[in-house]
DNA sequence: CTGTTAGCGCCTTCAC
DNA sequence: GTGAAGGCGCTAACAG
């Protein structure tokens, strides 16, 4: 059982001092060091194959190069994804990602969030159930100078107490909209995928102002609640299908790909064919999208930038000076309707 | 900025010495305290919102409570739901579960494994992409007596240094070559989804010998190399579809589920009809397999199972008083084929 | 450049 | 039950 090698054990092989190793192998800048030592304290760290104790470093410096990130769902390939995306983006700048997932559990959520005040990460970035809930919760961080980005959609009346990248669906919506509109729609549904006890959010409310704009009457729309897992959402809809004949839509739009895709189910099981019967619309455009036996039309979230810019705010207020200076940045990215083969023209 | 609270804090409130705090917090068996006490030193910690410094804890013990998780592409929906279920298992126990995302590259596995060594966690469940070309590093992390479990697929010969939680393909890919040889299909492809650099592994060739043993000659099977993407997939497929009409196969198998999605949506854009023209199935099961708008067929996994036993044996190994005298066990699951309806006869 | 010293927050031993 | 002391591995400040 080879013990562990030590700082010391490095700077006595290369005949130095334990703090000319420590300077020189953290490259600081103030080193005096002629380029021989640290050639010598490198190689000596090499040979010794010299891995510093994160543990240790962390508890002396008050660092972790970690940053947190808070998600609703892993399973759901848009949260995993995302994750996927802010991992290589920190990690190029030097930062590990340490993934907390809720399991759409909002109790679990308050937990990890309370945790996340004493989880040792240099900063979080986080995709909250509803930011609405949870302002205080933002509020106290940023009085607390906690380097924060908060994610998510739809832009808040008053603004957000910390650093946010938003989407804003109004350009995708939009552009959904008036396509469905424009292929003769006039009956449709929205599937509001929900974790439990969580809050319906902008989405529908939006979906029925710009479908009223365009001379759809409410009682043309039906919200459905469902559950946040395909399951659910394939059941909700069945049953809708079976009880309400009546009110059967011709165009859906799901809170997410996973619900839509549930939705889709569900429609070709009662015999339904998408789209001549029912044109489908997701929001996220996660990968698969692209490679459904149906491909399914969505309103795209911008990943990269999300993530890239979630990682520059961050980071730079982890890293600046006196970030305390910083007053709280919004960043917002507008959505893209993409549309595929689940859309179509209205029946009749 | 109010100071982080600490163990000396809570003793000085509650007074009573730190080390007492200790004992009654940490619930160490051999504490002498009075009831009254110990309710006194609870209740100072609650008070004051005492949450104990995990990096000063794991620096003086040597233990991290974390566990850490290897896989090979979180955004595939197998893997996310490996880390699901296995953070939900050691959760259970009182482990934090650390995801390490390979994503699909040799070289950051490689690396990954290496800082795993010095990574700070209590032990670590490994899904390689090949038990075979990292058996000298299994076997230097048994020597080393560090607690690993690893992932996989396939009963190796010689058998794995170290503890191993196996999905075993006979039983699964038996009943899924029965079924489509009985549907009357004659012509087959495999779709064999790797990462750059990574070996084909058992399955290709056991599905050669299963298919042999029914009377179908390796001319009549096709083996296709695609990349880890659903994309790579799909075009590998369209390539060979274009480019060799006549060794068209009637039914497909897939590394994964992701690949025969890929592939599946190939043939779709070629013209032609699953499960008419083609059977596909898939390996893995991954939720959405029974909610494409055409169903998947697939040899399930057995996550829950797989994840939950890797928890026991490797949570048993950790905490053991003598880990070192355990001898390396190893667990093995079969899978199952799940029809589903992606596959039909054979035409013609 | 060296060497010493101090301390991050916690756990553990030891005498009392 | 107390109080002091040592140390996990590292960083940082100091005088030399």
């Amino acid at each position: 059982m080879n013990k562990r090698i030590r700082l010391k054990d490095v700077a006595e092989r290369a005949g130095v001092a334990v703090n000319t190793a420590s300077t020189i192998l953290n490259r600081r800048p103030n080193s005096w060091a002629s380029k021989e030592t640290e050639a010598r304290v490198f190689q000596a760290a090499r040979e010794l194959d010299y891995r510093p104790s994160k543990t240790a470093r962390a508890l002396r410096s008050g660092r972790y190069h970690t940053i947190g990130l808070l998600i609703q769902d892993l399973t759901n390939p848009f949260f995993s994804t995302l994750a996927d995306e802010l991992e290589a983006a920190v990690e190029e700048r030097g930062y590990d990602l340490l993934v907390e997932n809720c399991r759409s559990s909002l109790v679990r959520e308050k937990h990890l969030l309370a945790d996340l005040e004493d989880l040792e990460v240099d900063g979080s970035v986080l995709w909250l159930s509803d930011n609405e809930v949870f302002r205080p919760d933002l509020t106290e961080m940023a009085n607390a100078k906690r380097p924060v980005v908060v994610l998510g959609n739809g832009i808040p009346d008053k603004p957000i107490p910390v650093d946010a990248v938003l989407s804003d669906f109004t350009q995708g919506l939009t552009d959904a909209v008036d396509a469905l509109c424009q292929l003769g729609h006039k009956r449709f549904a929205f599937v509001s995928a929900l974790a439990e006890g969580q809050a319906d959010g902008q989405r529908p409310r939006l979906f029925q102002e710009m479908l009223a704009a365009r001379g759809i009457p409410a009682s043309n729309i039906d919200i459905l609640r469902t559950g946040h897992t395909v399951e659910s959402a394939c059941e909700t809809f069945a049953n809708f299908l079976k009880k309400r004949p009546d009110k059967r839509p011709t165009a859906l739009l799901a809170m997410n790909d996973l619900a839509a895709i549930g939705a889709m189910r569900a429609a070709i099981e009662a015999g339904l064919t998408v789209p001549a019967d029912l044109s489908v619309v997701g929001v996220d455009d996660v990968p698969l999208c692209s490679f459904l036996p149906i491909t399914l039309s969505s309103i795209r979230q911008r990943y990269k930038k999300i993530t890239r810019a979630a990682a520059d705010l961050l980071i730079s207020r982890i890293e600046s000076a006196d970030a305390a200076a910083l007053p709280p940045r919004q960043e917002i990215f507008a959505t893209v309707y993409t549309p595929r083969e689940s859309v179509g023209p209205a029946k009749g």
